[in-house]
DNA sequence: AACAACGTGTGAAAGTAATCACGAGGGTCA
DNA sequence: TGACCCTCGTGATTACTTTCACACGTTGTT
């Protein structure tokens, strides 16, 4: 058996092609070529068939891929055919949208409780969850047998959020506080910062300025 | 003159360089080393090192760096020590939510409009703006002298949307909605999803477990 | 003043990732 | 059936990133 581990920055690809796989097959497209992928992907065709390629031979030679069959297997290697449970951690502005949001059940991501430190939010009903004390946490997370940790609080508490969801045997955490947390080994984290994106593009918009 | 042109990658990383110095600033240290930042950021003194020196030379040796120089002079670089104009299209749930999140302004990004094509929206006060008619975009922008949009659109109108910020002249677009957008070269995107940065995640709980 | 400890800046080396380019098939149609 | 056009999968190549390792300046100590 020969198991290559699979670079990271393809794994990070792989969602990007199940979400383009997903608008072929709605909109009833059969078949698509690792070229058509590419301009849909902003990729080179090269690029798509040597990430798919880690995975398995899923094109036919002269014609391309089936899209629902290579959108069924990429969902299986994600392991994005099944349900994942998700608790949120900070039920503040952006903890109630992210409550809100209907993105994620569709998706097989199912926030099924919401923690806050705040006692005044306890027994609250946002979306389908009730807000809970965060000192439950851990006895309810075993109970509901959670994978997926969101944290919304401020800059300040970020880490000790982090450490407790880590010890509830959480291992993937998306993290919305402008801050990198410190997490053990195995254990995933996904920042999303807004603020961070921008500046980015900034320098980009200054450098293109400068050159008069 | 020697004008390297800077990896992406690097640009990248400059925004959370930024963060942390802010950080250490805030909490009054005068120096920091390229250990210590790595150790902040999760990445090695060499890189720290590597990327500035695309810069200048920053540090001093058997000292590090002076926490707020360096702070100064990256913002210089990366264009964040002015004001941005931004504006929003699509004010929706996740619209509203944008323009009342307080995190934008003090980071310099100012959202001094808001667009909808929805007539019943038009005119509603959220945040500081008032929404206005998505066919006044173009005479607005140029009016306020615009630099970058956020788009907060569903799917399906992501790519008209945001040709008609590039038509604005907006080179720097901030993208919500969870598609890749196609630009003309000198136009960046950044793009948001926090599903994509879930499903990357459950590939490695799911390969995790795999491993019985 | 000599020495030790420290930490930068940077070429060189090692490690990753993207692209090239081509053999091998699949499909189509006369 | 066979000629021709497609497009995959992949080793080889090229390009890019990270890490190494050390010369050299700075600070502090005796
Ligand atoms: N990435 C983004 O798009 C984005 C957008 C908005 C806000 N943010 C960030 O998200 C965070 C929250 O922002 P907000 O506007 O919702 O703030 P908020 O103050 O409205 O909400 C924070 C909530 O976290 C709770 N909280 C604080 N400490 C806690 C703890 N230890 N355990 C459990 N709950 C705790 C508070 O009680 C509060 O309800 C901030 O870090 C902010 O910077 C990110
Ligand atoms: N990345 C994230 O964190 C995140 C979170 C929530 C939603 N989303 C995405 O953001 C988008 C909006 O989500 P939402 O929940 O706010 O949806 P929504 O339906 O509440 O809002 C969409 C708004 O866009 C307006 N709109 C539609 N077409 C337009 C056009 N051509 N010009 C101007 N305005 C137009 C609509 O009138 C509406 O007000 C969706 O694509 C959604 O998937 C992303």
């Amino acid at each position: 058996m020969t198991t290559t581990t699979i670079p990271e920055v393809v794994v990070l690809r792989l969602p990007l092609y199940v979400r383009v796989l997903a608008a072929l097959e709605g909109r009833g497209q059969g078949v698509v070529s690792s070229q058509e992928l590419g301009t849909l992907l902003h990729a080179t065709p090269a690029q798509i068939r040597k990430d798919l390629s880690y995975f398995g031979r899923f094109g036919k030679q002269g014609r391309g891929y089936q899209v629902s069959n290579l959108l069924k297997e990429l969902r299986h290697i994600m392991g994005i055919d099944r349900e994942w449970s998700v608790v949120l951690v900070g039920v503040g502005q952006l903890g109630s949208a992210i409550l809100t949001y209907g993105g994620f059940a569709p998706q097989g991501f199912n926030i099924l409780a919401a923690f806050d430190a705040d006692p005044s939010k306890h027994g609250a009903a946002i979306g389908n969850v009730l807000v809970q004390d965060i000192a439950q946490i851990k006895s309810e997370a075993q109970r509901l047998g959670v994978h997926i940790g969101i944290v919304a609080v401020p800059v300040s508490h970020c880490q000790r959020v982090v450490d407790l969801l880590v010890d509830c045997g959480i291992r993937a955490i998306l993290n919305y506080a402008p801050y990198q947390p410190t997490t053990p080994p195995g254990v995933w984290v996904r920042d999303i910062d807004p603020v961070v994106a921008l500046q980015s593009m900034t320098y980009h918009l200054k450098t293109a300025e400068d050159q008069w």
